[in-house]
DNA sequence: GCAAGGTC
């Protein structure tokens, strides 16, 4: 019996279905898929079944000087414990053993640790390796014909980066957290990824904070063509040019450098161009250029390139990757963690084009494909071995099988694969340059002369710029100048996509964690708000890193490792050269750090004051501090507790955002709650405490208004939300919901079943009738039960992760407030402690 | 409870 291993299930059921014709059987074994056919098995990895650690005596934090874990050993487990059960049992059976993971360096790995496993139990079997570049019938059988052996050197050069990374980051992230206090989940992390790119985003809110603004002046003239006179006798209106005869042209001179400048750095000058324009009617074109440009269509999608495309849609770094992934496993879309940007040569476009023919919404673009000549994809600058760009199967879901956003994304990946077949698109450039008594205008326009690849792919703008045809000596009218002044401004925060793109220029992070590096940065407290911005504590933990430990901050510990890795590779360095030398750079840092400890802890400490702090307490002058209370709730609290004990509710929605606006009349900063799509602006958390109170009597209770009189009344809470409640509060405890945002309007009309009034809400463009607030709970309550379950309108969560806590007893959210986060981590598999929370803060 | 890298 053969035993074929891959790095995913996936791989491994193409890889049978190819081998086998189409014959194979599967059944599970330990909850993994085994594929069987004559003879042969083939078992799919999930990626690394094992990992690296410390042994369990380093394990907890105080009991270890950071600095030991530099020279402790270094222990593999298993981290996928049912795949390495299940490749065990296999194994014994085996008489051949074939690796066949993905053909990179990390695959390579992953197959030295198959190998391990299998040799543990048996240690005479046979074991090759076959590599591949896509998982096709010809590569695949090419693959396994001319079988090779395990590349232990290379699969060294992973292991070399696991152990660096490991200790390095353990080691530094222990030191700060210890030095600043902070342990549990609230730790302060640092690593040879995601310290780099937080860096950059702490750089850039340097610029920002340092950034002096200068005034400037710009001159815009509205123009059309044809003098006065001409004018005059042409339109019918006599005032007004002809639309199409106007344009804009704006001043210009030549700076020092001989340069077009249109900034103005002196009023008086600006001021004075001003004044000749304005006197002036006409101006004469002095020169006219035209040229056109190519438009080449954009190269095949790889992660980053799919992340910008989505990200531009509207989609975070992280929706984007999880859309894509279900849309792989789900089989419309190849791949989508991958850096190639060359189709491999077995991707037959217009067979792929084929399938799209007679689709109702994709067909058109497809059959128009066809019907060019000659179809030659673009190519990117990188061609990798393991995976092809991201582009569609050829299998189109329904409309019905996946939601809109799957949709919207889907549809991205299947246009961007059209781009890469079309034609380019031409544009018309007309450059014009007007003279006015010395002083020059120009006016750039631009017209899409043939829309090639933008017809199947429309996400790029092709927004054009009317200047009508112009020649030289002509006399053009000029209607209107404006003197527009600015300022300049400082340089913009990075998006995540951009963020991701940069990352990738600077060589750091992969194609598959270079988002989620992104994610971890927000989880530890580092970055907050889209997009991005480092917090005060991020802003710190770089300083100190910049002062004692540059390397893990800075790019080059990743080129020098890639430099070791390539070396080890090739078999001129061993892993023990590399790692020991990588040691004994953090010994040397760790020996500098040593004296430092009290100072970078007090300023770290410092720092995470700063990030929670609105303003000075009303009742005692300490600062009042966002805070959380043991059930995972924010508040606000005092820094003076317990001698102070004054408080402030947040509310229960989402996680609190200290904004940069402040309250004129306490000094707190505002406050606004991160909630996905529920994010609103709460405002000043003590102006909300002082509006609460009763609002308008609406009505009788329905419960106790027969028997105590009880009335229904508007109230709004402290924590600023508000709902209808009974006046007997709290001996009765009736109350229906209201929205938290909108001016609530009482009309006169009254409802003729509960005897209420019927209420408007005032917010944004259209108000919204809620009518009689008991008959709007009743069918609220009604579409919840309709809907199911109403944990789906959980960030994230979709009717898989439903099902799962179901099993664990969630069913609802109620279910889920009450919970203890950890102990439902752990009976649900794939859910973390830290998810659970955030759900509750937003549930 | 630390990292980064696979994969889900």
């Amino acid at each position: 019996m053969e035993l074929i291993i891959t790095e995913k299930d996936n791989a491994a059921r193409r890889i049978a279905d190819i081998l086998s014709g189409g014959t194979y059987d599967s059944s599970r074994e330990n909850g993994v898929n085994v594929y069987e056919w004559g003879g042969k098995r083939c078992v799919g990895l999930s990626g690394h079944v094992v990992g690296v650690d410390f042994p369990s005596e380093y394990s907890d934090w105080r009991d270890v000087e950071p600095v030991e874990l530099i020279d402790a050993s270094i222990e593999k487990t298993a981290t996928k414990e049912n795949i390495v059960a299940t490749l065990r049992i296999l194994s014994r059976k085996a008489t051949r053993v074939t690796i066949a993971t993905d053909y990179d360096r990390e695959g390579e790995l992953i197959g030295k640790e198959a190998y391990d496993i299998v040799r543990e139990v048996d240690e005479e079997v046979p074991i090759r390796r076959v590599r591949f570049s896509s998982i096709t019938e010809n590569e695949v059988q090419d693959a396994f014909d001319e079988p090779d052996e395990l590349d232990f050197d290379l699969a060294a050069a992973g292991e070399a980066r696991q152990i660096i990374d490991l200790v390095w980051g353990a080691a530094l992230t222990r030191f700060l957290s210890l030095s600043a206090g902070q342990l549990g989940n609230d730790f302060i992390s640092v690593g040879r990824v995601q310290s780099p790119t937080l860096k950059l985003m702490v750089d850039r809110e340097r610029e920002i904070e340092a950034f002096d603004p200068e005034d400037y002046w710009e001159l815009v003239a509205d123009v059309a063509k044809g003098s006065e006179a001409q004018r005059a006798s042409e339109t019918s209106s006599g005032d007004e040019p002809r639309e199409s005869e106007a344009f804009e042209a704006q001043y210009f001179y030549r700076d020092e450098d001989g340069n077009e400048a249109e900034r103005v750095w002196e009023e008086a000058v600006a001021e004075d161009v001003f004044e000749t324009l304005s006197q002036r009617d006409t101006a004469t074109v002095v020169d006219v250029n035209r040229r056109t440009r190519t438009d080449s269509p954009p190269a095949p999608f790889n992660t980053t390139q799919f992340i910008r495309a989505a990200s531009a849609l509207g989609y975070s770094a992280k929706r984007a990757m999880s859309i894509a992934e279900d849309l792989y496993t789900a089989g419309y879309i190849t791949y989508p963690r991958t850096d190639n940007t060359v189709y491999p040569d077995d991707l037959d476009p217009e067979e792929l084009l084929d399938d799209f023919v007679g689709h109702p919404t994709l067909g058109e673009s497809a059959e128009s494909l066809l019907e060019a000549d000659e179809i030659e994809p673009t190519e990117g600058d990188e061609e990798t071995t393991d995976h092809p760009p991201i582009h569609p199967t050829g299998e189109i879901p329904s409309r019905g099988d996946v939601s809109d956003d799957e949709w919207e994304v889907f549809e991205l990946v299947v246009r961007r694969f059209y781009a890469t077949v079309a034609e380019a698109a031409i544009w018309e450039h007309l450059k014009v340059v007007a003279e006015v008594a010395a002083h020059r205008l120009k006016a750039n326009g631009k017209r899409l002369d043939k829309a090639g690849y933008h017809d199947v792919y429309p996400y790029f703008s092709t927004t054009e710029n009317y200047v009508p045809d112009v020649s030289e000596g002509e006399e053009i009218t000029i209607t209107d100048v404006e003197l527009e002044d600015k300022q300049t401004q400082p340089p913009r925060r990075y998006g995540q996509s951009r963020l991701i793109e940069t990352m990738e220029d600077m060589g750091i992070g992969t194609k598959s964690t270079r988002h989620e590096t992104i994610q971890k940065l927000y989880d530890r407290g580092y970055i907050e708000s889209d997009p991005p911005r480092p917090t005060k504590l991020a802003m710190a933990v770089v300083e100190a890193a910049e002062n004692y430990a540059d390397r893990v901050v800075s790019e080059d510990m990743t080129a020098q490792l890639e430099q070791d890795m390539d070396a080890i590779a090739s078999g001129e360095a061993g892993l023990e050269d590399v790692t020991n030398e990588s040691r004994e750079m953090l010994e040397e840092i760790f020996a500098n750090l040593a004296d430092s400890r009290d100072e970078i802890g007090d300023h770290l400490r410092k720092s995470l004051k700063d990030d929670k702090r609105l303003g000075p307490c009303p009742e005692c002058g300490e600062d009042l501090l966002v805070r959380r209370s043991r059930h995972g709730s924010y508040f606000i609290g005092c820094d003076g507790y317990p001698d102070c004990e004054n408080t402030l509710p947040l509310p229960s929605t989402g996680k609190p955002l200290i904004l940069d606006e402040e309250c004129e009349k306490h000094d707190l900063n505002e406050v606004k709650m991160l909630a996905g799509r529920q994010t609103f602006v709460h405002g000043c958390p003590l102006c909300k405490a002082e509006d609460a109170g009763e609002g308008p009597v609406l009505g009788d209770c329905p419960e106790c208004g027969d028997e105590h009189g009880g009335e229904l009344a508007v109230k709004t809470l402290q924590s600023g939300s508000r709902l209808v409640g009974c006046t007997r509060y709290p001996d009765c405890e009736y109350s229906l919901p209201l929205p938290r945002r909108g001016e609530i309007e009482v009309t006169e009309e009254y409802c003729g079943e509960h005897d209420l009034p019927e209420l408007v809400i005032h917010s944004g463009d259209e108000p919204w009738e809620l009518g009689c607030p008991i008959c709007n709970y009743q069918e609220f309550q009604a579409r919840e039960s309709e809907s199911g379950s109403d944990l789906e309108s959980l960030d994230g969560v979709g009717a898989k992760t439903v099902e799962k806590l179901a099993a664990a007893g969630i069913e609802s959210l109620a279910d889920l407030t009450e919970a203890d986060p950890d102990s439902i981590a752990e009976d649900v598999d794939g859910v973390s402690a830290d998810r659970i929370r955030n759900w509750q803060a937003s549930a």
